[in-house]
DNA sequence: CTTGGGACCTGGCTGC
DNA sequence: TGCAGCCAGGTCCCAA
């Protein structure tokens, strides 16, 4: 499930190969891959723009192009972007042509990725939350945002408006590095777990692009490789198995219908004892 | 406005 | 063997 890491990754091993060339042509596969406006509107404008530049927002991709457009990308839980692929390309639902014949092709069986071309890439992105990785985000901004939510520090973390690129796989490790449990509210946590939390949700982001991503369902890179930072998760996923710190076995509890795993040992559900008892 | 829950989407897996 | 139902989760939408 593509989130910050696996964007990130794609972004990077994408950038050289396509920034630079031209759309010479696209085969929409799937009509409702594009959001905003029709197919033949998306064609029309995408075709003869250049690829100026690559980003990421959160978990959205951007391409900059050159007439001032953005080609935004979201690849929600199955969607994958390869690059020059051999063969047949299973659920592909767009095929973009590029200068140079490079093909870059959208995959996405379970169809809930999303396309757009739009002349101003804020009226999608610009809600979102602070980059974690941002040099600009400090414990202090994170403590601010949650302090205004009375809801699961698990939903806080997964919301996009308040933190971008936290998806549910790295909001459950960031939580299980910081002991804290999923269910505790945001507005309640203390100084010293929000300080922990913030360095937790850093750490974990930055180990899993180190690994190039995780690959736990259909998440692929580019060149069609596996991410590797799933053989790294602590908690994500292991529903059953003992914690790897103190064998207590790992739960599962529902957190806004999301499954969210957690160690009932290490990650207690009390809410911390306040600053200034009495 | 805030919060919570369901819908969307598809295929693998489990249990009967 | 067949089949119903659960499960995965990012985001949108609606209701309280």
């Amino acid at each position: 499930m593509p989130e910050l890491p696996e964007v990130e990754t794609i972004k990077r091993e994408l950038s050289p190969q396509v920034v630079g060339q031209s759309f010479t042509g696209v085969d929409i596969l799937d009509a409702q891959l594009v959001s905003g406006i029709s197919v033949e509107e998306f064609r029309r404008k995408l075709t003869g723009q250049a690829i100026q530049s690559l980003e990421r927002r959160g978990k959205y991709l951007i391409f900059e192009l050159s007439k001032g457009d953005s080609l935004i990308i979201h690849l929600r839980m199955t969607g994958a972007l390869l690059l020059n692929p051999k063969g047949i390309v299973r659920h592909a639902r767009a095929i973009f042509h590029l200068s140079h014949d490079i093909q870059l092709v959208f995959s996405d069986f379970r169809r809930l990725g999303v396309l757009c071309l739009v002349e101003d890439a804020d009226v999608v992105v610009g809600k979102l939350g602070p980059e974690p990785l941002s040099e600009s985000f400090t414990p202090d901004i994170l403590a601010r945002r949650l302090a205004k939510h009375h809801i699961p520090v698990k939903a806080a973390l997964t919301d996009q408006t308040i933190i971008a690129g936290v998806g549910n796989m790295y909001a459950d490790e960031a939580l299980f590095a910081a002991r804290i449990h999923p269910l505790r509210k945001a507005h309640a946590l203390s100084v010293d777990e929000i300080q922990t939390l913030y360095q937790s949700i850093r750490q974990v982001l930055c180990s899993a692009i180190d690994s190039k991503g995780a690959s736990v369902a259909t998440y692929l890179r580019p060149d069609g490789q596996l991410g590797m930072a799933q053989f790294d998760f602590k908690i994500a996923h292991r529903g059953g198995q003992p914690c790897s710190l103190c064998a207590t076995l790992i739960e599962r509890v529902l957190v806004r219908n999301r499954s969210s795993y957690f160690c009932p040992r290490c990650q207690p559900l009390v809410e911390s004892s306040p600053l200034f008892p009495g």
